[in-house]
DNA sequence: CAGTATCCTGAAAGATACTG
DNA sequence: CAGTATCTTTCAGGATACTG
């Protein structure tokens, strides 16, 4: 978390902005709760997001507390990544920024895949690839 | 609004980061919800946005339609901003975006002057400065 | 009051190559 | 598969000064 002493202002928003304001973080996000859960999978994503943009994400998601990583011991294959209860608290945030979206920019569409779903997020279980 | 030809991908939330996705944008639309008008308003807020910064957004805010300027033609001096219908629609948007901030990000609080209201963007009318 | 005009710097991001 | 390591470039944004 970004400690007061280098914050803005107290304000909710800008506050929320120092953490989910840039063009990228709430794309991983946004993945995640697609069900995706492997770093090849995000960077699969259209938007095509440079491995050094997503491996910096991924660490700064991580160390605020909205994914965790599920690591392997000994098959880093199988390192996933998912969301946490307050990663999950994102929904709304989410789900309201993609309603805007679709409503008041043309030729907008929700990606193959389905929209954007809590219940994907929540149940699908982080799998290793076959 | 930004050509599809340079977006992303048609994902309404990656067009929505196009336009909303930066650390300024949403704060301006935000001090327009809570009643501000004027440029040096902006300018006052806590965040210290720099005046090119400001003057930037503002041009862009409002070639997107989000907002509109209500010039004076003779005194320069009672320029000022406004939602427009579109820019009105981000109302719930933000109301989310305070309200993550709030409940996930310790030590934030609605700023003096109140929480972000619908009704001071609506009912306040662009007054000039005596 | 409402900006514009510069100058300048750091950080963000893209491209590419490489690795356990 | 899941990154790390560079290198380079761009550009957003800060600081400052000036103006009708």
């Amino acid at each position: 978390m970004i400690p007061k002493s280098q914050r803005r202002s107290p304000c909710p928003v800008a506050c929320a902005l120092d953490i989910l304001g840039d063009k990228w973080t709430l794309l991983v996000i946004r993945d995640l709760f697609l069900g995706k859960h492997h770093f090849d999978e995000f960077r699969a994503s259209p938007e095509g997001i440079a491995t050094s943009t997503l491996s910096a994400r991924l660490a700064w998601l991580t160390s605020l507390g909205l994914i965790r990583r599920t690591g392997h011991a000994t098959d880093r294959r199988r390192i996933a990544y998912a969301l946490t209860e307050r990663g999950i608290s994102l929904n709304s945030l989410l789900t309201e920024t993609a309603r805007w979206g679709l409503e008041n920019i043309p030729g907008t569409k929700v990606m193959p895949g389905g929209a954007v779903s809590i219940r994907a997020a929540i149940k699908t279980q982080p799998q290793p690839k076959r």
